[in-house]
Formats: structure tokens, sequence, C-alpha cells
DNA sequence: GCCGTTTTCGGCCCGACTGTTTTCAGTCG
């Protein structure tokens, strides 16, 4: 049982609905389909807790199927409707070009029902007969065919990708050809996985910076071009979408291509509400233009506040923009010191200086050097000798030239709740970092237990990596985070965001849901080389989207405030 | 089927591109 397999059920009941010609219906189920499947949790918490139709999108009829399936594992409306329609809509739906009219065509008159017998369709040129297609559909379909099982789900780390995208964007700054360009999207958003770029542009030539952007070196395929937008394949593994609008519609379109998706609707809803039509040209009252050039704006016609786009993932910010609510976000630029480093004493690839001089030129002003300790074998963990040599040459390069370092560890938490170094040695220690690295595929009250008792020995300065997430490899520990929280608000225990991009951990949601409880955060780029220091601002980017402020992250502290917080 | 500063009925975001068709339906984001 999980979150997307009963999302698939909902949207595949919305195409078979579709089909039928039924009206709205499809589109709530697909709405439902879509908060469900980026759900935080499981849905069956939800169902125990009583919130299921606190889900967007989530009413009575729907909620009812959500619970035949979590108490059955069926859905009987879905079962009825696959039993007239014996078609895998969930995968031809992955296929680019197909939706639910062409793929039911399909069925109808060749009896197509899954991406095989397609396949074989395609390869006897069968669908050219058909009415609505032709040769070239047929090609496009052959294409995207051929392609179809790589480039299912394929996002990205947002952290992998981040520096190709800034560089793509550079040299489309150096071409000359446009005036304005702009990365927007999932990108801007900061959003911790993201599916293809979006960057947008203005221009006094758009056909020839079409043409520069399709010839650029790392363009592998041509998707879509038009005079306004065109998609492109990138060598690097992702789509790009660039879009070229006039300088005066720049504001309403940085807008609305930066989204999300349910953030850009609601606020299309409120422009009605007020009798304004919202697009990505502008705002509109009648014909005449009333808003556009700036996204300031934009969101300021219609009564709200600017909100930075790491917030606009509709989870409140625009009821809180409309009674000036929003939080004052921290800064990366107040961001001091990163928290969480490895050098080459444990699985690091580098030496104390060499981190330590890295660090310096990015322009922090400390580190914590947290390797890790004895019992992580494979990461040659430290013991306490080890330790103590390794925190006497730290001494020794403390406080010169404007740069400290702070004796850290990611400690271990074993098996049963108890810590891995001696408390003499975790004593001397700046900050301690506790983990969970083995033995954790056990039930939640065994984890929940384990973690609590170590967050009540009093030697932890904060939780690494909490829910133990590894994006793309394997889902978070079975936790009950909400005790996880409580407890560490109790003992005055603080919560990672690791900006390691396959980590993100907490992820944002949770880091919002976290600061519900009175806890502080420690930011950490979980660095193993000296390039991977640019992931404390991922981290920085997760605690934004989390809408945490300057006072609920301790790497705004200077080193001199941190050490005096000592458990 | 969902939802509410349009509030328990009557709306439901909106435009670009493609391919097929000759004025538009389907798909996508």
């Amino acid at each position: 049982m999980s979150n997307k397999q009963l999302a698939d059920i909902f949207y595949t009941i919305a195409d078979i609905l579709e089909i039928e010609g039924v009206n709205w219906k499809p589109v709530a189920y697909r709405k439902a389909a879509l908060s469900i499947s980026t759900l935080s949790g499981d849905i069956s918490d939800y169902y125990k807790n009583g919130k299921l139709e606190r889900i967007e999108g989530v009413g009575e009829g729907i909620g009812k199927k959500i619970i035949e399936y979590i108490k059955t594992g069926k859905v009987e409306k879905y079962e009825e409707l696959k039993k007239k329609y014996p078609i895998d809509f969930d995968s031809l739906r992955q296929v680019r070009g197909l939706g639910p009219k062409k793929i039911f065509s399909l069925y109808k008159s060749l009896g197509i029902k899954n991406i095989d017998d397609l396949r074989e369709a395609v390869s006897k040129h069968k669908l050219r007969e058909l009415e609505g297609f032709g040769e070239k559909t047929e090609a496009n379909l052959s294409n995207t065919l051929a392609s179809v099982v790589e480039s299912t789900e394929k996002r990205v780390p947002l952290g992998f990708m981040l520096e190709s995208a800034e560089n793509l964007v550079s040299e489309l700054r150096r071409s000359g050809l446009f005036n304005k360009v702009e990365i927007a999207g999932s990108t801007r958003r900061m959003k911790e996985t993201i599916g293809d770029l979006d960057i947008l542009a203005t221009s006094n030539k758009p056909e020839e910076a079409m043409r520069f952007f399709t010839k650029m070196k790392e363009v592998s395929d041509v998707l879509v071009s038009g005079p306004t937008k065109t998609s492109v394949e990138l060598k690097f593994g992702l789509n790009c979408d660039l879009r070229v609008v006039e300088d005066e519609s720049f504001g309403s379109a940085m807008q609305y291509f930066t989204g999300n998706k349910e953030h850009n609707i609601k606020l299309r809803r409120i422009a009605l509400s007020k009798g304004l039509k919202l697009n990505e040209y502008g705002i509109f009252r009648g014909d005449k233009k009333v808003a556009g050039e700036s996204e300031e704006g934009v969101y300021s016609y219609l009564g709200l506040d600017y909100m930075p786009p790491e917030l606009r993932e509709d989870t409140g910010e625009i009821e809180a923009a409309q009674v000036h609510q929003l939080p004052k976000l921290v800064q990366y630029e107040e961001i001091l010191g990163d928290l969480h480093t490895h050098t080459n004493d444990s699985d690091g690839a580098d030496s104390l200086g060499e981190l330590v001089s890295e660090a310096k030129k990015i322009g922090l002003k400390y580190i914590a050097v947290t390797n890790h300790s004895y019992s992580l074998r494979v990461s040659k963990g430290l013991d306490d000798k080890r330790f103590e040599a390794l925190n006497r040459r730290i001494e020794a390069l403390n406080g010169k030239e404007n740069f400290s370092v702070l004796k850290g560890v990611e400690l271990e938490i074993l098996k049963d709740g108890s810590l891995d170094l001696s408390s003499k040695t975790l004593l001397g220690m700046d900050f301690v970092i506790g983990a969970l690295h083995q033995n954790i595929s056990n039930d939640r009250k065994t984890n929940t237990d384990r973690l609590i008792k170590a967050i009540e020995s009093g030697k932890l300065s904060a939780i690494a990596h909490p829910t133990d997430r590894i994006i793309g490899e394997r889902p978070p520990i079975n936790l009950d985070l909400d005790k996880v929280f409580e407890a560490c608000e109790k003992n005055d225990v603080m919560l990672e965001i690791n900006g390691y991009p396959t980590r993100s951990d907490l992820p944002f949601d949770l880091v919002k849901r976290a600061s519900k409880y009175r806890v502080k955060f420690s930011l950490g780029s979980d660095s193993h080389r000296l390039a991977h220091l640019r992931f404390l601002r991922l981290a920085t980017a997760i605690a934004r989207r989390g809408w945490l402020t300057k006072k609920d992250v301790i790497n705004t502290l200077t080193y001199e405030q941190i050490i005096k917080l000592k458990r």
C-alpha cells in the first residue's frame, strides 16, 4: 500500500471518466491524486489522525474511496471501470503525446492495452491510418517509446545540477542576444529535486536568440520550437524550456513560470474574485493591462506581500501574504559557518588543512569538523583516542586569521540507543551530531525509542539528517517524528538540515512542521570533499522553504556564541 | 467531485505548440 499506488488509481479513474465525457470530475480526481502523491507522510496516517479531508482536493466522495483503499486494498469504482476498460493507463500515460483521448482511441481501434501493444502497432505502421493520427505522430511516438523506460520519473537532486544550470544561463547572457535571462521554475524555488529546467528571457531578436539556444553545445535534442517557447533535451540529462517574452511582461512571466502550479492557480482565483484576469502577460482589467512589468507589482496589485520564490508551494504563503504575516526568512548571507563536514581522518577526501583553507576562501567564518565515530567501520570511524589526537590538531589551528573550527563528531547512535564514544570524549567536543546509520529497518516504536534515548542522554547537540532518507535510493526510516521533535524541544537538542543533495534532510515540509515546536536548526553541507561545501547553500534553501527565520538557525550565530551553547 | 470574501449552488486557470485538419482537438505545463 502506498500513496503512489492510490494516486495512480485516482489518475486512472480521472482518465476513464474523461473518456466517458464526464465533466469536472476528472479535474477533481487529478487534483486529489496530485495532493496524495506529494504528501509527506503515509496516507493511512492521515486517516488514523482524522485528517483526510484536510488534504487539498479530498472531500467526502474521494475521502470514502481512500478509506476503502486503506481497509481493503481496493477501490470498487476503480475495479468496475477497469473491467470496462482493461487498459494500462498508468504506463501509457507516461508516453509523451498520449493523453486519455488518444489512449482510448488506440484501444478502440487497435485494441492497444499497454506499452508492448503500442510498440508493436507502431513498428507495423498501423497508427498512421487512424483518424486523428498521422505519419508524424507515429514517428514521434516511435522516438518517445525508445526512451520511455529511462525517462520516467527522472527527477534530479537540485544540488547536482544547479551549477550547470547557472553556467548555461551565463552563456546565454554572454551571447548578447538577450536583454534579460533568468532561471525560473522549481530551480528558482530551490526545490530539492527538479524534473526540468525553466529559463525565462527577453530579447529584441527572439528568432536569432532561439536559434542560438538550440545550437548550444549542451543541447542534445530539440523537442519543441516556436517563437516564444523552445524545449530541448540537455546533455546533462534534463529537459530545458526557454521562453522569450516582452520586457513589459517579464514580471508576470517570472511569476507564472516560477510556479508552483497550485500557487499560480490560487493567484488566478484571487484575480478573478477581484474582476481581474491574470496570465503570463500581466494582470488585466478588461482589455487594459494594469500590472506585469515587475513580479512585486503583480503580487501587490492582488493585495499580497511579495513572496520569495522558496515559499511558493501553496502551503499557506498566499494566506499569510494577504494579512502581512509572512516570516522574514533567514538570508543566505546570514549563514556564517558550516556545521557538518568530514576530513580524510574518516571518510572525507581532503585533509583538515585543505578543508579549512577552502572554507575560508568561500567566505565562511567557521566550520564544525564532524567525522564519523568508531562503529561506522565502512567510513573509517574514529575511536576516543584518534578523536583526542584530531582535537589537539584542531585546537592548534584555532582562532588564526579570523577563522575557527569546532571540534565535532557525527556520532553513531547504537542499536540500543547508547552512544559510540566515552562521556569524556563527548564532553571535550564543541558540536555532537547524533546519527542513525545502521540497523535502521526496525519498526516504528523501536526506531523512535532508540533515537529518543539518545536525545535524552544530554550529550547531543543535534540530530543528523533526521529522516535518513536517500533520494532515489531509500525512503525515510519509520519514525514517530512528532515524538522526536517533542523530545528535542524538551532536551534542547537541535535538528539538522543536511544540504547534501541526495539527503536534503529534514525535508522542507518537515522543517515547517518541526518549527511548531521550540527547536533550533543547524545547517550542514555534509561535505566529503572541498567542492561539497557549496551544498551549505542548499541547506539554507531548505530552511527558507521551511519558513525559518534568522533566530531559528544557529549558523547565524558567531563561533563564540555557538560554543557557549554547550550542553 | 470539490469548494466557499461569488459561500451550500454553481462555478471550476489559461495559453502555447503540434499535427491534423482547413478551423480545431489534444496535450502539456
